[in-house]
DNA sequence: AAAACTATCGGGAACTTTCCCGAAACTGGT
DNA sequence: ACCAGTTTCGGGAAAGTTCCCGATAGTTTT
């Protein structure tokens, strides 16, 4: 009844045993086992046959390795025969399969870029300068957002480089104080630029503006104004860009022989809420400030709301400055006076850095300029 | 001098050419060509060896197919092996390539979010949204964006469908008026999501919020506050959300019994030139509108700009609405009215039908609630 | 006309993983 | 000891490229 599936014969075909369902066979006359082939129409719905360079290397009765040479541009090939391929590819609407490629080469041509939010003007913009230079070189981009947590900061960098990214763009949280997963990706070769909240402790290029004269800029303006008692609301101390932007405002104050009153230094995690709350208990300080310098424009803008909804006057009673020229800081009332950075270019320079790095590993740090914009809320006439 | 590679002969051995600059050699003894190795030192510097499942295999002395097993947690495997297995995996830290695994099922966990713009707070605040449910579902999210550009829009379809992404979460620029390179999207049977911009002409599923009942109660809050002569700057026709906030504007003020002014109606491309450009031309009129309904926040704030700069009281000689609750709709001076859309929801929303589209395709329209945010921008008292 | 080249092409390994299916090594029961 | 049945493992194809290198046919040189 059961034919061997080898010499064809039944009669010494037995059972022998069940496998995976299946029953099993044995034919003892030529040694050996089999079960029975299921029905064809099993074949696994493949997802719709793509067509790749055997398909037109079998059209053409040439070899895959001649086709890939044409398509690739290689030298080592007829021109008739390279424009019959080229025209076949074009007509079959061949496209290459990144992925192959990618395992090959173990390359991907992605770029992961990491920032801490997503919310405000300032890290959407550097993505987009970034992507400008990137997509331009070829390169995919792969966006996360950690939403300021250390956690899945750690998770998004495993992520990523699962992914196998050519190279990561990373600013880090604010709570981000162990950078043991960055040195993983350094160990892994894999090119790493930080930017704006970079981590100067690594060993990789890192791109800042220059926060220090920035700072020092803005506080000045507020002692030429008049001001006399200047808070400054600074982001975590963990923030490298937070100690800058300090020192220029200690080192401002100094020069111009004011004291410093450790009360009105304000160390937050650059939450909304916190912000509010570190306004409300500066204005409500039996000496309050008569300015505030604010880490940057949202802080600034969270300040301006506090003053305004206890009456405070800006910049009669409280002058502001803000730092980073978000676009809103134009528009709200009364504008925002703010330091200025390339938020643009510091994407497209990160990028570029990016590009570099991966051709010759250089350790660098690139500061771009920063530029005080006076208006209407540190004006104090 | 020169002996054969094959019978080891020097005899027979005479040149025979150069091959990529290369003597080449051959045997008459044994009719062989070959060339000399070269020294092994050229061996092409790897990239730095990855640890892989054959290298667990080799290490323990068994069959890749089993390490693959155990690692896919398997049932075809004994206790015993699937520990050992396990623990080498872990101390070698063993990462399987998922690129290889991309080539192989041809699905690379990666989807595509293309968004026209990134500057404001709108399609930012979308894409976490879908990133929340795609990264929980263990999907990486590749972000482009088209910058208003039809052509680039047509570019980045084709770049992220060159990266096999399994599936596209796409809102249209305003310049998109034919979709032929989605519909190409829709024939390879990838799935395809639109939200916020869509195309009603495509048949594939759509998430939108509720614009017209938006767009009505905005403009007929208008009208209960006394404005009569309401104008309405409004997107593209070529956008549905235009379309559809048009059409609620227009029967609006049809239930109040007040005129349609063609000459207060105006298309524009959502650009802020353009918004600046409109806003000065309705308020410049012989008989300027006592309210303006914008298509979105974005362009209620252009108008409230320039309405300021003109002299123009907010809202007592113009009353302002605008679309979406951006967060500086709060800020800005006078506060805006505007209508709230659950955006961060719709992002979300979008990403959980793809992830069900990816299993059984369903083609279906789904609506978001709006709500109108009453603030001083609008209440003439 | 042999020798020395050149231009062009093909074969097959390699990248890493999954999966199919056959096979060996057990377990118990007779 | 023999057999049915089960558990566990290995071999090898497949996915789509690129690249190395050997091979062939045609062309020029001596």
């Amino acid at each position: 009844m059961i034919k061997c599936a080898k010499c064809r014969q039944i009669d010494f075909v037995q059972k022998s045993g069940i496998v995976r369902g299946k029953q099993r066979y044995f034919c003892k006359s030529c040694d050996y086992h089999f079960t029975l082939p299921e029905a064809v129409e099993n074949r696994k719905n493949k997802p719709r046959h793509q067509v790749t360079i055997v398909d037109i290397a079998n059209e053409l009765g040439i070899s895959k390795s001649t086709v890939s040479r044409a398509l690739r541009g290689h030298t080592d090939i007829h021109e008739g025969t390279r424009k019959m391929i080229l025209d076949l590819a074009q007509q079959l609407e061949y496209q290459p399969n990144p992925l192959a490629n990618a395992l090959l080469k173990s390359r991907t041509n992605i770029v992961g870029i990491l920032v801490p939010e997503f919310r405000h003007y300032f890290f959407p913009t550097v993505i987009m300068g970034a992507q400008e230079i990137l997509s331009k070189a070829g390169y995919n981009v792969m966006i996360c957002h950690s939403d300021e947590s250390y956690d899945t900061e750690v998770a998004n960098v495993k992520a990523l480089m699962n992914s196998r990214v050519d190279g990561l763009l990373v600013s880090v949280t604010t709570q981000t104080n162990n950078v043991d997963h960055f040195r993983a990706v350094l160990r892994k070769e894999v090119p790493l630029v930080f930017f704006n909240r970079v981590c100067p402790e690594l060993d990789t290029p890192q791109v800042i503006v220059d926060d220090y004269a920035g700072a020092f800029q803005a506080v000045e303006h507020l002692v030429q104004q008049g001001y006399r008692r200047i808070a400054h609301l600074a982001g975590p101390v963990s923030l490298l860009v937070s100690r800058l932007r300090m020192k220029g405002y200690l080192d401002a104050l100094q020069k111009h022989g004011l004291p410093v009153d450790n009360e009105l230094i304000i160390h937050y995690d650059l939450t909304e809420e916190k912000a509010r709350i570190y306004a409300n208990y500066l204005l409500s300080l039996p000496q309050p400030p008569d300015a505030i310098f604010a880490i940057n424009d949202p802080t600034a803008i969270e300040i301006m709301l506090v003053a305004k909804s206890r009456g405070v006057k800006i910049p009669q009673e409280l002058g502001i400055v803000g730092f980073s020229n978000d676009p809103i800081s134009a528009i709200i009332e009364p504008p925002l006076t703010t330091v200025e950075q390339p938020v643009w270019e510091m994407g497209r320079q990160a990028a570029r850095i990016l590009l570099e790095q991966m051709e010759n590993p250089r350790i660098e740090t690139y500061q771009l300029p920063t530029k005080l914009v006076v208006r209407g809320s540190s004006v104090n006439c």
